[in-house]
RNA sequence: GCCUCUGUAGCUCAGUUGGUAGAGCAGGGGACUGAAAAUCCCCGUGUCAUUGGUUCGAUUCCGAUCGGAGGCA
């Protein structure tokens, strides 16, 4: 192992694993502090919909990275990576383990490689104008603007894919560099941590499908569809629009389709989050699978999760 | 009890004028660098209910049996 290297814990896997009681249960163990890694998770107010840790199950840790953001505002993974290397830094500073513990994959990735985002900031008015012309002349009309630009992104990327054409454009209009040279210039410092990945899912993939069905239920009879409506009005949410939880009863309260059929479509949502979310961790090829229907209880599935960190931590100090 | 309709993918159903079949939804896999709980790509073998018959060949035609729906008693 490196020295001078952070260590970091991360729990991931997909909703419904049980990170958050498990990141919770090591912090305790090893004297660690929580920092979140999901990008729901960071806005207030979005607290049932997103299964916001509450204060009960915080059990007294420390949490970094939750419940700090407006939903109006927008947030970015620059910004997120941003935030995450100083909360690690300063949990580190002060002898604690840092636990990353979240399901957004972008986020956990970015900040895991160390990426490194171009300074400029957003201009505002690109992205709707790329839009309006896409909706003019089409999508091919806009990847062939790219593919002058930047061939190589261009080729990657398929037609149907606007948002990302439209931002890869975006990059070389804001900052004169082309999308594929930024990517260069993101990965060329090596990562400030020693990752320990810990990777939650079910081997039974119907049973996970069923505790999400059972977490929605759960999560209407706390008072979903109270907090649902506070934000269905709101015109002025952007990103924070987006969380699962929210757009899904957006019919029903507007009278088009029943709170059945809804929650239905909420279930359905959930669960195909859930399997992006997988791809999204598969890639990881060195982390530790813990799957919670293997064990007996959460304790037997804490008690492997702690032998795997301590041998990382014995590990790191042996160097 | 009689008559009619019906039985094809996990579900809803197409279809094959007889050469073993395909859509939607569900589901699965993948990508991912400033919206990421977003965005996007790829993936359809199933005793064509069972069983006999006709046929070179039946999921398709005919008969019987067993499900299901409706009608008449």
């Amino acid at each position: 192992m490196i020295e001078n290297k952070i260590p970091l814990v991360a729990v991931a896997g997909p909703t419904a694993t049980g990170k958050t009681a498990l990141a919770v249960e090591l912090a305790i163990r090893f004297g660690g502090e929580v920092v979140g890694a999901d990008s729901m998770q960071i806005y207030r107010g979005m607290n049932i919909a997103t299964a916001k840790p509450t204060a009960e199950e915080m059990r007294g840790i420390r949490h970094h990275l939750i419940d700090f953001c407006e939903p109006s505002e927008d947030f970015s993974v620059a910004d997120y990576v941003k935030l995450a290397k100083c909360a690690i830094e300063d949990i580190n500073s002060r002898k604690k383990l840092a636990i990353l513990c979240g399901g957004t994959g972008l986020y956990i990735d970015s900040l895991i490689e160390n990426t490194k985002f171009d300074e400029s900031e957003n201009n505002a008015e690109i992205r709707p104008k790329l839009k309006a012309l896409a909706e003019q002349k089409g999508n091919a009309y806009l990847l062939s603007m790219l593919r002058e630009i930047d061939p190589q992104t261009a080729e990657r990327l398929h037609e149907n894919n606007l948002n990302r054409i439209i931002r890869a454009i975006e990059i070389y209009q804001t900052t004169g560099r082309t999308m594929s040279e930024q990517i260069k210039l993101s990965r060329t410092e090596a990562s400030p941590y020693e990752v320990c990945m810990l990777c939650l899912d079910y081997k039974n993939r119907g049973k996970l499908y069923e505790r999400i069905d059972k977490r929605v239920d759960k999560m209407l009879e706390e008072g979903l569809i109270d907090e649902a409506k506070a934000f269905y009005s709101d015109g002025s949410l952007k990103t924070s629009r987006q969380a699962i939880g929210y757009k899904e009863l957006d019919p029903y309260f507007s009278g088009s389709a029943s709170l059945e059929a809804c929650i239905a479509s909420l279930k359905q949502s959930t669960r195909r989050y859930a399997k992006r979310q997988l791809t999204w961790f598969r890639r990881y090829a060195g982390a530790h699978r813990l799957y919670p229907d293997d064990y007996r209880s959460f304790k037997d599935l804490a008690d492997e999760a702690e032998r795997i960190v301590s041998e990382f931590l014995n590990g790191s100090e042996n160097v």
